[in-house]
DNA sequence: CGGAATCCCCATGGATACTG
DNA sequence: CAGTATCCATGGGGATTCCG
């Protein structure tokens, strides 16, 4: 049928990560330093930052570009393929606006029934 | 900013998970039972299988229809909000096609390098 | 057939401290 | 400032067995 192939699964695996669609959007109006994304990230650690930005940069979601400065000066820019994530977190943005209420109301029904 | 209420946060959590989204595509063309979702997910476990269709169940993303018999039947169905989410899953399959080469290539240059 | 119960692994990611 | 280095907690999910 589609199986273990199915283009669907990657979805999750490139973007279901716990940060990496929130640092698309914050990366979205243009570069940004390495200290300007913890701080709209707020309870991001530096470690799981540096982690999530690595593995875009080597999926070629992000460029890293380092300014030779002291103290030192490293910015992060979304690719075109970076960007094209965009349409997909908008849509996911768009489900939630319009579906968020009706699925709030289906758990507390259920957590009223059983 | 946007931090933790992000709805972008929500998109994971819903169906960022391993299975949901292929059992929504599994669900699509009309209700299946308990044992036709088990072939074509191939790799899924019953308990995983039942423990996220009860997930799906309580956030309204599916309803579980009973009919008594012996052996037991049992029909799972998409709800209107679990179809909703086919356009998310929908857009990324469209995604996938589209930059799956790219992301491929970048991560055989990265591989390459260093 | 459609589960529930039990056990267990391990990857994600958090906390903290240190560094060029 | 922009990271590394270590250590460790959590829970999603797999394997197996049993049940009405």
């Amino acid at each position: 049928m589609f199986a273990p192939e199915c283009p669907s699964r990657l979805m999750p695996l490139q973007i279901g990560d716990k940060w990496t669609a929130m640092i698309v959007i914050c990366l979205e109006h243009g570069p940004r330093r390495f200290g300007e994304l913890l701080v709209p990230l707020r309870s991001i650690t530096k470690k799981v930052l540096a982690e999530t930005l690595r593995a875009m940069e080597r999926d070629g979601m992000v460029t890293r570009t380092e300014y030779p400065a002291n103290p030192p000066h490293v910015e992060y820019e979304l690719t075109a393929l970076g960007r094209s994530l965009l349409t997909l977190i908008d849509a996911s943005r768009e489900w939630c606006r319009e579906h968020l209420p009706e699925l709030a109301e289906a758990r507390a029904r259920s957590s009223a029934n059983g």
